[in-house]
RNA sequence: GGCCCGGUCGUCUAACGGCUAGGACGCAGGAUUUUCAUUCCUGUAAUCGGGGUUCGAUUCCCCGUCGGGCUGCCA
């Protein structure tokens, strides 16, 4: 049995969005179940859709994703090359047969022909479709005579090649998701398959290519399922074994109706791109999920639930994993609406799955951006390390270091209203300089022993660990939230413990 | 309009003719905690409608309905 080959065939007409990466995943994961290869291909044979750029971001967001093709553009290969607008010379020859065999014709018809056409239908409550039923009285291949033909051609007569679907045929496709389907060719339109600037349209670049790279399993997007029968002809015209496809339900959006969109991200307050894409045109900026904090596996993790489940209740998965479990069989029919929550709930999971080590390396750029400190060097690192050890459970995201530890940086220069408001209290200066004084003659500083003394204070005084730990809190933090006080005081060390009090109690005096 | 594909809690989904329709996100409540977060426990809520087939339908068939896709010299 030969090896599973399979493709991800973008075209380049702006950012790869989470449906795109999704599909390719799937294919990514299959390839690797089974020991194949997966290929990245260029299809670019729409030069007015061409976006600069996006060919370079197709490739960073694969990699970044940690989905990287064994073979195509960029990757080598011997079928290649992979990217479309590089290959028209075989597509032509292709063509050609079909010309020659009577399976496809020339057509001379202008786009502004075809437009008044659907201009006429569409008044008379119809729509025009360019088939079997009228292909003989447009101006084509069918309906002159070759001498005509001929004469056009050598003119330089703008033509395209349209391919001739024969009429009357039941076809039963079977697609791996969706079972059989089953359509009578007559409902079909004899499609173009070379435009008129010489290059092939997506249809027949797909299939050539997909034979020639001998591609065994086409994993796409149920946008291409209309399109299915198209493809099955197109193979049984050439006498070709076709591969086996897969059409994937399609992410929808949050709310509202429809497929998830490139526009969504922006109305939704989540990415739905993998990387922050800057439009060349308008130079908008819209965000990505790795400018967002997300993990790639994160990522990964959530794309892969989407559409598919592992047939058990697990439900995070490392890459490997999901290499493992991933089936064709377990994927859905419908299509599933993306939830944005879910998505922050399994990059959360994520990050607090990360070694140690791994979290101080996301979390360290920040700090290093906020404070505008040098945090590499062995003391500040080992400061670092403590802080995240006190805060690393209520991070989802590395920024969000900054929110749970900046006053181990700086030290409040302002004091939430909400929190001051409900802890400080009129007698409250008075027991925090009681506390400053009982604080000041600690000794040894460290955190089981600050409890203890603080506690005894406290019981002396019969205040309560709430009136007096909540005051100490904002004073030393500006804020009601944070992890253990006391180690908190530890780390910030005495010194600095007074300065803050001292600075709270001349603020909110 | 035509063709094609779908329909289980608000959302992602499990149950491939047979338990009180299970899990997760979210939400609500509770426990823990000096606080916030985490963690743990509990609760919440669904088979689109109507016909069949069957001893028995979420599951199979038909009709309707709703949702989605396609209907380009785009992919």
């Amino acid at each position: 049995m030969k090896s599973i080959r399979v493709r991800f065939a973008p075209s380049p007409t702006g950012p790869l969005h989470i449906g795109g990466i999704r599909t390719a995943l799937y294919n990514y994961l299959l390839a690797k179940k089974y020991d194949g290869q997966f290929i990245l291909r260029i299809e670019d044979t729409d030069q007015k859709r061409f976006v600069p750029g996006a060919v370079e971001y197709i490739r960073e967001a694969l990699e970044w994703s940690g989905i990287r093709p064994d073979e195509g553009y960029g990757y080598g290969g011997d079928k290649g090359p992979y990217k479309q607008s590089e290959r028209q010379t075989v597509y032509r020859q292709y063509v050609q047969q079909l010309l020659d065999e009577g399976k496809a014709y020339y057509a001379f018809d202008t786009p502004g022909d075809l437009e008044r056409l659907r201009e006429k239908y569409q008044k008379q409550g119809k729509v025009f479709t360019y088939n079997h039923e009228v292909r003989h009285s447009l101006n084509n291949a069918l309906s002159l005579s070759p001498e005509e033909v001929n004469a056009k051609l050598k003119s330089g007569e703008p033509y395209t090649v349209r391919f001739k679907i024969p009429e009357g045929k039941t076809l039963v496709l079977n697609d791996l998701i969706r079972g059989e389907i089953t359509i009578n060719t007559s409902e079909l339109d004899d499609k173009v398959i070379m435009k008129s600037d010489g290059l092939p349209t997506y249809h027949l670049a797909n299939i050539v290519d997909d034979h020639l790279m001998e591609i065994t399993h086409v994993i796409r997007g149920e946008e291409w399922l209309p399109s299915l029968p198209l493809h099955i002809l197109l193979y049984e015209a050439f006498g070709w074994e076709p591969p086996r496809f897969a059409h994937l339900p399609l992410i929808l959006k949050p709310q509202g109706k429809g497929k998830l969109s490139k526009r969504d991200g922006a109305k939704g307050g989540f990415p739905v791109f993998p990387l922050a894409w800057t439009d060349p045109q308008t130079g908008e900026t819209l965000s990505g999920y790795r400018e967002e904090g997300y993990l790639p596996q994160a990522f990964i993790n959530m794309l892969a639930l989407l559409g598919w489940n592992p047939g058990d209740e697990r439900e995070i998965f490392t890459i490997d994993e999901l290499i493992d479990a991933f089936d064709l069989s377990h994927i859905n029919k419908s299509g599933a609406r993306f939830d944005p929550g879910k998505a922050r709930w399994i990059q959360q999971q994520h990050f607090q799955r990360l070694p140690k080590a791994e979290m101080l390396e996301y979390v360290l750029p920040v700090l290093e951006e906020k404070t505008g400190l040098h945090l590499r060097g062995k003391k500040m690192r080992e400061y670092v390390e403590k802080v995240l050890e006190m805060v690393r459970e209520r991070l989802v995201f590395p920024a969000d270091i900054w929110e749970w530890a900046s006053f181990f940086f700086e030290a409040p220069k302002t004091f939430n209203p909400k929190a001051v408001k409900k802890q400080w209290k009129s007698q409250t200066p008075e027991m925090l300089s009681g506390l400053r004084n009982v604080l000041a003659n600690i000794d040894p500083w460290e955190a089981g022993h600050i409890k203890e003394k603080v506690g005894a204070w406290i019981q002396e005084k019969e205040l309560g660990f709430g009136k007096v730990l909540q005051p100490l809190r904002i004073a030393l933090t500006g804020d009601l939230k944070g992890p253990d006080l006391f180690q908190t005081t530890e780390l910030l060390g005495r010194d600095e413990v007074l300065k803050r009090i001292d600075f709270a109690l001349e603020k909110l005096s």
